[in-house]
DNA sequence: CGAGGTCTTGAAGACGATCAACAAACGTGG
DNA sequence: CCACGTTTGTTGATCGTCTTCAAGACCTCG
């Protein structure tokens, strides 16, 4: 748990800033909208890690929007197996189609210690009757989203075990990167092992021995929470990564 | 190709009243919103089964809603391996990611012979900017694509794949119902068994061996186009398959 | 320094891929 | 209506990938 007091944010930004920062890189984000994002974020929460943060079925009345930590949308099968469907870093809304979808279909686990934002339904409603252009960008945020699924998708379909975990860190450089989160091609990786089977739908062995191959080639190193690219052009060739699914580029929306 | 002219509608029907209908699944669309999506729907164009009707890359100045046959969104990798990240029917819009997105992830391709009608953007603009309850449904439209990915992702990771073709046919039926294509636990399925490898990740041959199985278990029949589903309890069951991911609920949104 | 969590490795076996061939169904023209 | 070619489906054999079970090593932090 964090030491201060939930509601007082921990970093010298505020809350809204980090959002404002996210959905900047689709369009740009006028003073008057992120006025309009700061008027609706409500205080914070804290979570420890593995926490359920949103459970699978609730019907929640707001929104959450990741301020510190990482988190991961997860859905758990009779067996007891689990499968992460998406992976979250500071700025990224976790539940934002929890607005319309009314039901969550999967849960939301905090990954490491999280604190997030609440962003009240009744006023993601209220923006998507007064502010067009902030909708649509809020649209595109979960549009987004699901273009990352389909990443997702093809990489366990039709990718090696060692392809689909070097697209899974050039995904979460890049994310990172776009919010100031990563640079010179390292960053904090707070997942262990057993998680990261549970990202690619592989089991905690196979991973491991995965992982083990691609230190082989040279592609990555990652040691005590730190994944370093050792060499991002092989890596993007090898994980066959095209970033323009991310939409990381501003333009008209 | 189909016998009548381009821009002539085939079924009784007139073009909006698919995708009101689909609409409705979610929640009440008024006469207004009708006559709004009616306006804004232009003329169709017809395409043959394998036919690229959108490509990977391109910047479409309009989104497509399917009026007759079955498409599919698929990536083909450098090694020519190609995978199915969604299936559509009719009533389904088939790229409206692309309006916000701006540039496709991935192409689309006809299944089966197929007409798809336009929405331009910049109608679509406009209703974002005059139609707040319609652009939540459009939104919602979107959601509920990303929900399905979100499915297939927890099937690919985690179920065997006998499973994953039980899911496949639970969530084929279940929205074809919703748009009233499908009844008494029968469908016209136009796949082919190499088309249902690139769905579900697998290949041709073990697709076949899958079939047969389940077809052991009495779960489905599937022969000449036509999927029969034998013991819609079993095979929810055994496909560990729930459908409120799918938001079929008439509810405020 | 000790204990829990995390990572690593070995061995055996299941699942799915690939290669190759053949059978059945479908559609078309003679 | 049948013959024929093409597409789609089926099966066998072999091989590689990934899972499972099990044990042991390495951290890291109190």
């Amino acid at each position: 748990m964090s030491p201060e007091a939930d509601g007082a944010p921990a970093s010298k930004q505020p809350l809204h800033a980090l959002l404002a920062r996210k959905l900047n890189n689709f369009d740009v984000v006028t003073e008057t909208e992120v006025g309009v994002l700061e008027k609706a974020i409500r205080g914070t929460r804290s979570f420890e890690a593995n926490q359920d943060m949103v459970s699978a079925d609730d019907r929640p009345s707001y929104s959450s929007i990741l301020v510190e930590g990482w988190a991961a949308r997860s859905k758990t099968l009779e067996n007891g197996a689990r499968q992460i469907t998406a992976i979250h870093v500071p700025g990224d809304f976790i539940d934002l189609h929890s607005f319309l979808l009314r039901k969550m279909d999967h849960s939301v686990v905090a990954l490491s210690a999280c604190r997030i934002a609440a962003m009240p339904h009744d006023r993601l409603r209220a923006i998507s009757e007064e502010q067009p252009h902030l909708t649509r960008l809020l649209w595109l945020n979960t549009l987004v989203d699901a273009a990352i699924h389909r990443n997702w998708i093809v990489a366990m379909g039709r990718l090696s075990a060692e392809s689909q975990m070097a697209q899974l860190v050039c995904e979460l450089y890049v994310r990172l990167a776009s919010v100031d989160l990563a640079r010179d091609y390292e960053f904090e990786f707070p997942l262990t092992q057993p998680v990261v089977a549970d990202v690619l739908g592989l089991s905690l062995v196979h991973v491991n021995r995965t992982l083990r191959e691609i230190r082989g080639l040279k592609l990555i190193s990652w040691r005590s929470r730190m994944v370093k690219i050792l060499d991002w052009e092989r890596l993007v060739e090898f994980a066959q990564f095209d970033p323009t699914y991310l939409s990381l580029r501003r333009e008209p929306r």
